[in-house]
RNA sequence: UGGGCCGUCGACUAAUGGUAGGUCAAGUGCCUUUGGAGCACUUUGUCUAGGUUCGAAUCCUAGCGGCCCAGCCA
């Protein structure tokens, strides 16, 4: 494989791909190249820890560094990050890897975990005993987090910190044998208490638990510190470029003391900026909460920012990437705005979707001067962005459902849909004009009569009139009865974290956040559409078959909708009330309306 | 208040002492059998104050602001 990317210096980028600007990991990468610093050899590592599923944040990294690797023609590992057996599970590596390779990534047979390494990481521990390095602490934890110190005072010394080599090393032996309960003792690295960096105040190597692993069973019951870990994973996988994020800058003077006291291979770590999207949550443990306390449907919710819920949603790998690659890397503590996400996946489906005409909310329309039991099929095509998707038929009747936003009998300004005496086209169909409406005891309009004009067939007259809209529609006879999922923001609040006092983060979830349409009509070609499948409803949105769909009745998940002028004009008008769009009407008279 | 990191259009990100550019958002126009898509155009930015320099977003100093650290979590 060419470690150049033929593109690069050649202007703008052709191959489809959109181009990232670079960032300064790359420049690290490259001037390392330059310098032969790893001979030439770029190997990084995707280092989860199964305690969880994984989310857009992972999927950051996830691309960073496959792609970094992939740039420069090295190699990623996979690897799990188990060393805590109270918090991981099997469930959590099955996800993980199924998540890594729905991205389009390929770890080929590079697949490790911590756990692999407990053999040799004890053995170090030893080392590091023998020198010097190392102690056993019988303090409690509470009492060495009190001779920690504070950030603006130094810490003190543990009494046990002097121990003799002999007794560490019995005493360490002794823990691993499980002669101790959970917390009665730690193997403390001996390093300075009055380090102003926390983390070198004499951290925690390894610490007792008696519980089972999820791969290594109830073989050790003392399990290393992620500090005591992760430099040393990456040692023996020989990364060149560890990256991780911000919040491990503070330990990063650790992993390299561990390493240098150890005398062996030294990667390096290199931090880069943690993802916040406005409007989400990407906390592990907080989506946990919204698992665990059912404010949502499971971990692959597709309210979810996990990429089981995103996935689940309709966003595509492509849309994925693209969406990180464009958001770039720093070490600005920064938050991207949610609609780049959603430009992302629209930039994609809009590409490859294939249009469809469904109808969320059904308001009757009957063709009267159209033959009744006559129906025909009209050519409706599959894709307007792709020519080679085809056509497809879609049968026309005397009775059909149009949505319920798009006839207003009042209709304000700008509003070009259907209205009383009003000509629309009916996509792909005909021209029709609404000569009047039926109501029911509340005043509203629950059917509304057309008339139909025979030479617009396929939607154009031949006198060349023109129409201000066309609007979708399905034909009532033939329409299929669907649920569809329609999805809000989860929380209400930009930044969900930010919470009053005394106030739970799930405070701000948005109560709409799932709306249940379950009478939605659908276009009859969509019968047995595949799970996943997605497409374009036209003129709504993009939408997927959820996996709950049955063989009687789908299922279809809003991944997100189109952009929608309409709306916007509407709420412009409501911000200024001065220049309103209300009714064509004088106020008096259209506040004798029925409606509303 | 100790230490570490970071401040560039509304948001994200380039410019590596030499033309402040791109994407998203917003807006305008064109086009349109999706009020979609597309096309064209437009608006807004170097945290502040000093200094070094022919020249500073970039280097230095001092302020100001933000994020992270006191787990036997990762």
């Amino acid at each position: 494989m060419s470690t150049v990317d033929p593109n690069e210096e050649k202007g703008p980028d052709t191959s489809g791909t959109p181009s990232a600007p670079s960032n300064f990991i790359r420049e690290i990468v490259r001037e390392d190249l330059k310098t032969g610093k790893y001979e030439g050899r770029v190997h990084t590592r995707f280092p989860p820890e199964p305690n969880g599923y994984l989310h857009l944040g992972h999927a950051k990294s996830i691309c960073l560094n496959f792609g970094l690797a992939k740039e420069f023609g090295g190699k990623t590992n996979l690897r799990f990050d188990d060393t805590n057996p109270s918090k991981e599970e099997t469930e959590y590596v099955e996800s993980i890897k199924d998540n890594v390779r729905w991205l389009g990534f390929d770890w080929e047979d590079r697949i490790f975990y911590a756990s692999d390494y407990f053999g040799q990481l004890y053995e170090w521990a030893l080392q590091l005993i023998k020198a010097g390095k190392a102690y056993v602490d019988d303090l409690t934890a509470h009492e060495i987090r009190h001779y920690r110190g504070t950030l603006t005072e130094p810490g003190k010394e543990s009494p046990y910190r002097n121990r003799p080599v002999d007794e560490n090393l019995e005493l360490f032996e002794r823990m691993r044998k499980g002669e101790f309960a959970d917390g009665s003792r730690v193997l403390r690295a001996k390093i300075d208490m009055a380090s102003p960096n926390l983390n070198m105040r004499d951290p925690v190597m390894y610490r007792i638990v008696h519980a089972e692993h999820h791969r290594t069973g109830n073989k050790w019951c003392i399990y290393p510190m992620y500090d005591f870990a992760h430099g040393q994973s990456d040692s023996i996988e020989r990364i060149t470029h560890s990256v991780c994020t911000l919040e491990f800058e503070d330990h990063r003077p650790l992993y390299n003391w561990f390493v240098e006291q150890l005398g062996i291979y030294h990667p390096q770590q290199i931090e880069f900026d943690r993802l916040n999207l406005t409007y989400t949550l990407l906390s592990k443990r907080k989506l946990l909460t919204l698992v665990e306390e059912r404010h949502v449907r499971g971990w692959d919710d597709p309210r979810m920012p996990t990429i089981a819920g995103i996935r689940r949603r309709g966003y595509t790998p492509e849309a994925v990437r693209n969406f990180c690659s464009a958001i770039g890397l720093s070490k600005t503590n920064g938050t991207i705005e949610l609609g780049m996400l959603e430009h992302f996946v629209r930039e994609d489906l809009n590409k490859r979707a294939p249009r469809v005409m469904a109808v969320l909310r059904p308001l009757k329309v009957v063709i009267d001067n159209y033959p009744e039991g006559q129906s025909e099929m009209m050519d409706a095509v599959n894709n307007p962005e792709d020519a080679s998707a085809g056509t497809r038929k879609v049968p026309f009747s005397r009775v059909l459902y149009i949505e319920q936003d798009d006839f207003r009998e009042d209709p304000p300004k700008q509003y070009y849909r259907l209205s009383p005496g009003r000509e629309v086209r009916l996509r792909y169909a005909y021209f029709v004009t609404c000569t009047n409406v039926v109501k029911n005891d509340r005043g509203e309009v629950i059917e509304v009569h057309c008339t139909y004009d025979p030479a617009s067939r396929g939607g154009n007259s031949p006198d060349g009139r023109k129409v201000k809209s066309t609007i979708h529609w399905v034909s009532a006879a033939h329409a299929l009865d669907t649920e569809v999922r329609l999805y809000e923001n989860l929380f209400t609040t930009e930044d969900p974290n930010k919470t009053e006092d005394g106030q739970e983060f799930t405070a701000h979830l948005n109560p709409h956040s799932l709306e249940v349409v379950s009478k939605a009509k659908l276009e009859p070609s969509l019968q047995g559409a595949p799970i996943e499948a997605r497409y374009q409803f036209e003129r709504l949105g993009y939408f997927c078959v959820d996996r709950d769909s049955t063989a009687e009745k789908l299922v279809f998940n809003r991944t997100v909708a189109l952009k929608d002028t309409w709306t916007k004009i509407e709420k412009k008008a409501e911000a200024k009330p001065g220049k309103t769009i209300t009714s064509e009407k004088k106020p008096s008279e259209f506040s004798k309306a029925p409606r509303s």
